[in-house]
DNA sequence: CAGTGGTCTAGACCACGGT
DNA sequence: CCGTGGTCTAGACCACTGT
């Protein structure tokens, strides 16, 4: 038998095998990293990063003082991805196409006010357009956009190149916040994405900002066959 | 001044702020790892550990000889954790509370055979349970359980105890997929969860396994005030 | 082929947080 | 207080991949 290379991920995988088999079960405290490090024969810093990866998912508890443990409560994190809207139809396979349905400067109403934390009503530039997947209707989106964090903006030709996409190339966000929720179709997105008045959307909201500033607030219903999908 | 100590975090954080800026735009190639031990003042190791992280989310990419460009198309990435059922309702300061609707071993129907890519139509345990948060209901389960893969589980009593905690306590999957979608409630949907035929329900279904054996496919029916929520 | 990131090592110091 | 994980260093070798 060749004496194998040990390397952070062979200690990973063996360390998930034994949590696996109960060897350690949940609760368990596992030996400390210098214990583990003689025993697989590699420096602590190679037992450390495998340690520290498992308890980035959440599978170990790492505590200084205290050890590291198996977690009881796994909680489990699937990571989902979040692509352009533009990337994911075509990556799909899908022709892009987008509309713009209508544009105005508007007071927010509360529901944005409170997503994007603004102390008053200065008006938004309120956006419905629709994107479409070899022209059929993929999502209909509504959103609002705060000019005094993006002024450029104001200038931008929508109809050319979709907000979401300007956005994305033109501005790097600091921080923000996505919910996924379902709704009952109402009489403009059912129109919009040709499917029946109460039909069940599947909705994503996304409120991003830039230092503390509001950039935008963004509904998006997509039609009842949408699915999100990852793996664990 | 004082001579700030240089972590990886620091690192880190100097990059981010230099990619919001533009200072380093999207597709920008960014000086060599070495370069930038030089001008941070750090050993290469440093500044590798604050790259990687920036890269594990997407916002650069690293490539052998390529060297580390600014991502064109940043794909956000979203972490959504997944709790027991259990946990997610005492954590938000509700009483949980089960009932076992039905219990019975079936042959399963196409959709739950492809997502656990069963070859044949081998009876499996068919539960439909019902998840309350003070007594109120929170979601619809309909779960489906390979034995062979769990024997354990045929003798446990599923009204004193749910099958998601169970497993979650008993069995570590190996792998798992996800899926998120919204529905309009059946019947059976309606009655349980207490809301007109027809509403919107939000929809997570989960198949994992064991070194690619079954363990289960559930499919959890969420009222239509139920959101899932992140930020990024 | 050759340049660049990926990883391992051995040792050191330090910050956190149980006891 | 003091044990345990977190991190930095300086050097080395290697794997991948663009040219």
């Amino acid at each position: 038998m060749p004496a194998e290379a040990v390397t952070w991920q062979s200690i990973h995988a063996e360390v998930l095998r034994r949590i696996r088999d109960r060897t350690w079960p949940p609760g368990q405290v596992l030996p400390h990293d210098d214990k583990l490090a003689a025993e697989f024969g590699c420096a602590r810093g190679t037992v450390s990063r495998a340690l520290r990866e498992l308890a980035d998912v959440g599978i170990l508890d790492r505590r200084r003082k205290a050890g590291t443990r198996v977690a009881v409560s796994p909680v489990r994190k699937a990571t989902l991805e979040i692509p352009v809207i533009r990337k994911e139809i075509e990556a799909r396979g899908g022709r892009y196409g987008h509309m713009l349905i209508t544009r105005e400067i508007l007071p927010p109403p509360l529901h944005v006010r409170s997503a994007l934390d603004l102390p008053d009503d200065t008006p938004l530039l309120h956006l419905m357009a629709l994107h479409l997947s070899d022209d059929a209707p993929w999502c209909l989106e509504d959103r609002w956009i705060d000019l005094r964090t993006v002024p450029a903006l104001a200038d931008v030709d929508l109809r050319r190149i979709s907000a979401n996409q300007w956005l994305v190339e033109n501005v790097a966000y600091t921080a923000g916040t996505l919910a996924l929720s379902a709704t009952a179709a109402d009489a403009e997105a059912a129109e919009a994405l040709r499917c029946p008045e109460g039909a069940a959307l599947f909705v994503i909201e996304r409120a991003t900002f830039l230092n503390d500033r509001p950039i935008t607030f963004v509904r998006q219903k997509h039609p009842p066959a949408f699915r999100m999908t990852t793996s664990v």
